[in-house]
RNA sequence: AGGACUAUAGCCAAGCGGUAAGGCAAUUGGCUCUGAACCAAUCAAUCGAGAGUUCGAAUCUCUCUAGUCCCGCCA
C-alpha cells in the first residue's frame, strides 16, 4: 500500500478548483535555492510538492530558485537532486529560474511601458530609509515619477552594463503607503557584476525573489505554488506581478506552516557552522536533521515519509517531539531488520561445566516477528561474553539479570547460574564463572523451571570484533535561537564509541545493511568509516526504555 | 498607521452549527527465550479569555489576550 498525505487543507483546496473549473490539471513545483543542503524541514515542502501533484494525477517540477548568484553553488544543486531521488521523487521537469531571465526582463519592460515600474537612483541605505516603518507610511523616491521613455532607456542601460553596482534598481511601483511593507515599491531588479553559473557574464541585472517566482510558477504553467507560511504577506505581491505582467497563466499561491523537531539544529546557517568549524564529521553527520545524515544514520526514505504523512499539514509551524520521528523509524525497522545478539560492553563469562573445547551450533530465529525470514545457526562455547550491565554483584531490588547465585536465560541457549565472580587486584570484576543445565537448552521446551531474566551473549572465540557508534541527535537545550551561544549548549554526549561482538554470520555485511541487536536497539552499517578493516555500526535508534530500575 | 496569520491535552492535530477523532508521549496491568514487541485499561466538566447570536457554539459575530511573520539591492 502507498501511504500518502489524508486529506488536509491544501488538498481540499485543489480539489475544489477543479471542481470549479478553476484549473484542468495540476501542475506543481519545487523550488529550492541552491545555496544549501536539504534537511528534514524540507520534507514536507518536497513531499506536499510531490505528492499532492500525485493525489491530481498532475505533474511536479524541480526549479532551481538560482536568482542570486552571489550566494549560490552549483555545489548544491546535485546534492539536492540526490537527495530528492533518494527520497524516491521523480521531477517531471528540471527548469531553472536563471533561464527565464530573458522572458523576465521582457515583462519587466511591460511594467515599465504600462507606468508601473521605475529606475531608482537612490542608494540601498536610502531605499532603507525612505521605505517607512511598521507604523509609518514610506516616503516615495524622487526618481518615482520618470517618463517611460526615461524608465525604458535607463533599464536596458543598466542591463546593457553602463551603471555600477548598487547605483540603480528597477523598482514597482505601487503604493509606498501600503500597511503591507512588501507593496511599498519593491525593487524588482539590481545591478551585481557576478558570474552566474548558468548564464555567465550575460546579465548584470538580476531579479528577486518577489518578480522571478510568480513570474517563473506562471511561465511554467505552475497551478499550485506551495510555499511556508512567512509568504503569506508576498502574496499580494505575487498577484500583483503575475496580473500586471499579464501571464497567461494564473497560479495559485497556498501558505503551509513548517515542520520542526524539537530541539534540533536546523538553520542552513548554524548547520554549516557545525560543519565548518568541525563539531561534526561532515554535512553527512548521522547527528545532523540533513537528509544524508539522516540517510547515513540508517533512517529510510520510506520512514522519514510516513512521519511527514502523518504529522498533519496545518497553518501552525509544528515543533514535533524527537520521539514521534523516532516511533515511525522503530515501525519500518520492526519488520525490516533482521535481529541478532551483540554484546556492546563484553563481560567474560566461563561456564565451568561445559566441555573445554566443545562447539555447539544453535537456532535462532532471524526475526521472530516474520518467522519467514528464517532461522540462523550461532555458535555456543565454554567462553562467553554478555553485557557488562546484564551483571550486577549486589543486586538492586528487582533486577532480574544475573547475579550471585541467580539463573537467567541465555537467550537461544541454556539457563545459566552464577558461582563465582572474579576480580583482579585492584577488585574490578573481570570475569564470571558460572553452570549451565543441559535439560534447558533452547527450543527443549522445558518448564521445569522459570528464570525472570534473559540476557545476549555472543560467543568468547567465535564472534566478529566491531565498533559500534552509539549517536544521540545533536540537541541543544532550547529552542534554536538566533544567537550562537547556542553552541555551548549542544549536547556533549552525542557520541560514544564502544567495541563490542557481533554475531559470526555478520562478516558479509554491506553499507547501510540494518539489524536490530536485540535490547541495544537498531543499527546500521555505516557507509564510510571501516576502522582497521572493523564494521563499524551506527546506532539509529535505541528501543523504548527499557529497564525501570 | 500598522498589517497578515495562528490559538483544541505534555507534543502534532481532526473537527467547519447538533453536543470534543486519531497519532506520539505518559500511567497501570497482562504476557514474554529481547524488561523490546504485543495485548488490555486510563489520559480535554474554561476547545486562549470575555461577551453576544442560536433550541443548540470548538464551529457564527464582537472585544480582548498571547504567539509567529513583515521595515534585504536574500529566498
Amino acid at each position: 500500500m502507498v501511504k500518502t498525505y489524508s486529506s488536509n487543507f491544501i488538498s481540499t483546496t485543489i480539489e475544489n478548483h477543479l471542481k470549479e473549473g478553476k484549473y484542468k490539471e495540476v501542475i506543481t513545483r519545487f523550488p529550492p535555492e541552491p545555496n544549501g543542503y536539504l534537511h528534514i524541514g524540507h520534507i514536507r515542502a518536497i513531499t506536499l510538492d510531490f505528492e499532492m501533484a500525485k493525489l491530481f494525477n498532475g505533474k511536479t517540477n524541480l526549479r532551481f530558485d538560482d536568482t542570486n548568484p552571489t550566494k549560490e553553488d552549483i555545489e548544491f544543486v546535485n546534492s539536492i537532486k540526490e537527495d530528492i531521488n533518494w527520497l524516491g521523487y521523480k521531477w517531471d521537469n528540471l527548469f531553472w529560474a536563471s533561464n527565464y531571465f530573458d522572458e523576465l526582463y521582457n515583462r519587466a519592460i511591460i511594467l515599465i511601458k504600462k507606468g508601473l515600474a521605475y529606475v531608482d537612483d537612490q542608494s540601498a541605505e536610502e531605499i532603507s530609509r525612505t521605505r517607512g516603518t511598521l507604523t509609518e507610511p514610506g516616503i516615495e523616491s524622487p526618481f518615482r515619477n520618470r517618463s517611460i521613455e526615461e524608465n525604458l532607456s535607463l533599464f536596458e542601460r543598466m542591463k546593457n552594463k553602463e551603471f555600477p553596482e548598487g547605483s540603480k534598481v528597477l523598482r514597482a511601483k505601487i503604493d509606498m503607503a501600503s500597511p503591507n511593507m512588501n507593496m511599498r515599491d519593491p525593487v524588482i531588479y539590481r545591478i551585481t557584476y557576478t558570474s552566474h553559473h548558468n548564464t555567465g557574464d550575460k546579465w548584470c541585472i538580476y531579479p528577486m525573489y518577489d518578480f522571478a517566482h510568480p513570474l517563473s510558477d506562471a511561465i511554467e504553467g505552475i497551478t499550485h505554488s506551495l510555499c511556508s507560511l512567512e509568504f503569506e504577506d508576498h502574496r499580494p505581491l505575487y498577484d500583483w506581478f503575475v496580473r500586471e505582467c499579464e501571464m497567461e497563466n494564473t497560479p495559485t499561491q497556498i501558505e503551509f506552516g513548517k515542520l520542526y523537531l524539537s530541539n534540533t539544529i536546523i538553520s542552513k546557517r548554524n548547520l554549516r557552522k557545525l560543519v565548518e568549524e568541525k563539531y561534526v564529521d561532515g554535512w553527512d553527520d548521522p547527528r545532523l536533521a540533513t537528509i544524508r545524515g539522516l540517510r547515513r544514520r540508517g533512517y529510510s526514505p520510506e520512514a522519514l515519509k510516513e512521519f511527514v504523512f502523518d504529522t498533519s499539514v496545518s497553518k501552525t509551524n509544528a515543533v514535533v517531539d524527537y520521539q514521534q520521528l523516532e516511533h515511525y523509524i522503530r515501525e519500518d525497522l520492526k519488520l525490516s531488520a533482521p535481529r541478532t545478539m551483540a554484546v556492546l560492553r563484553p563481560l567474560k563469562v566461563i561456564i565451568t561445566n561445559y566441555p573445554e573445547g566443545q562447539v555447539e551450533y544453535l537456532d535462532e530465529p532471524i526475526n521472530k516477528e516474520v518467522p519467514e525470514m528464517g532461522m540462523r545457526k550461532i555458535p555456543f562455547s565454554r567462553e562467553i561474553y554478555i553485557e557488562q550491565d546484564d551483571f550486577m554483584e549486589v543486586p538492586i531490588p528487582k533486577y532480574y539479570r544475573l547475579y550471585p547465585g541467580n539463573e537467567v536465560r541465555l537467550a537461544n541457549a541454556y539457563f545459566i547460574k552464577c558461582t563465582d565472580v572474579i576480580k583482579d587486584e585492584k577488585g574490578n570484576i573481570t570475569e564470571i564463572h558460572a553452570t549451565y543445565d543441559p535439560e534447558t537448552k533452547s527450543g527443549s521446551g522445558f518448564t521445569g523451571r522459570k528464570v525472570k531474566g534473559t540476557i545476549h551473549w555472543v560467543d568468547a572465540k567465535h564472534n566478529i570484533p566491531c565498533e559500534i557508534r552509539l549517536y544521540d541527535h545533536l540537541t541543544i537545550e532550547n529552542e534554536e535561537t538566533k544567537d550562537l551561544p547556542v553552541f555551548e549548549k549542544l549536547n556533549p554526549n552525542s557520541l560514544e564509541i564502544l567495541n563490542g561482538y557481533v554475531e559470526t554470520d555478520l562478516k558479509d555485511v554491506k553499507p547501510y545493511d540494518k539489524f536490530q541487536f536485540n535490547r541495544h536497539g537498531y543499527f546500521v552499517v555505516d557507509p564510510k568509516d571501516t576502522k582497521d578493516n572493523k564494521i563499524v555500526f551506527n546506532r539509529i535508534v535505541s528501543l523504548k526504555s527499557s529497564f525501570k530500575i
